[in-house]
DNA sequence: GTAGATGCAAAGTATTTGCGACAAG
DNA sequence: CTTGTCGCAAATACTTTGCATCTAC
């Protein structure tokens, strides 16, 4: 952890207000996935006068600076993290909900290189890995 | 093409009824992507009575029987196709919304590598390429 | 001081569901 | 016949927006 969210935004020049500051805290200092229901329920312990609205519209902001990332996870809700230096990819274990962050080299060079033989250059990619815990 | 959607309906039970009939032949001669609406505008060209509940029933339905697969490519709808015996992934232009399908073994090889490593069976996956075409 | 942010409630999308009428096996 | 499906409209879930008020810079 580098550079809080807070200090991305002065970066990029995003207006901090004080609700700003609050949800960046918060999803700073998460290190799950929360939706934006979660975030509210975490954010309003510390201001409960902050809006929903609030929430989405500062999620959106943040993601639209590229300072967090949206998934679209199974289950129909958007669920965001911080972005950080490292990139990295997702497994779900599909009893569990537990998600697990992993990265692989060679599966992102590869990727690539399949945008690459199709003519086209690689702007984003989505892995996910759904598996259930092995009995061992 | 070995086996329309309604061959497969018929191998697991599926009920067939006059709609399902019409949403199945839609949705086998389709291939490209299709959303819940599109299918629905389809759909209504063969049978006008045809309800988008129906259509909404109909294709989950379907996936719950593993004879079509639904994505939630970025734009918020979800979109379906039918299964096939080959298994593959998608590259979406983000240009123009094209969406070319591949397949990679060696990069299927890999994730039940990574999905192994951390004591995980593989259940599921998804993988999408974002790209713009190159100015070659 | 001014442009932009917030809170609220109302409006949008996408999707699901209750219910009486109807059709498949 | 009987169970499950259909069409319709109402309901739900998630997200966005208009507007008057307020706040960061």
């Amino acid at each position: 952890m580098s550079q809080s969210i807070e200090q991305k935004c002065i970066a990029k020049g995003v207006k901090l207000t004080e609700q700003r500051k609050i949800i960046a805290k918060i999803m700073s200092s998460s290190d799950d996935h929360p939706d934006v229901d979660e975030l509210y329920n975490r954010v309003s312990k510390i201001d409960s006068k902050i809006s929903i609205a609030t929430v989405y519209r500062t999620v959106k902001l943040f993601e639209e600076a590229g300072i967090v990332a949206k998934h679209d996870f199974k289950g129909g809700k958007a669920r965001y993290e911080e972005i950080s230096e490292s990139h990295h990819d997702h497994l779900i274990d599909i009893k569990s909900g537990e998600i697990i962050e992993f990265v692989d080299d060679e599966i992102e060079k590869l990727q690539k290189k399949v945008a690459d033989k199709y003519g086209y250059d690689l702007v984003d990619h989505k892995l996910e890995l759904y598996g259930v815990k092995k009995k061992s």
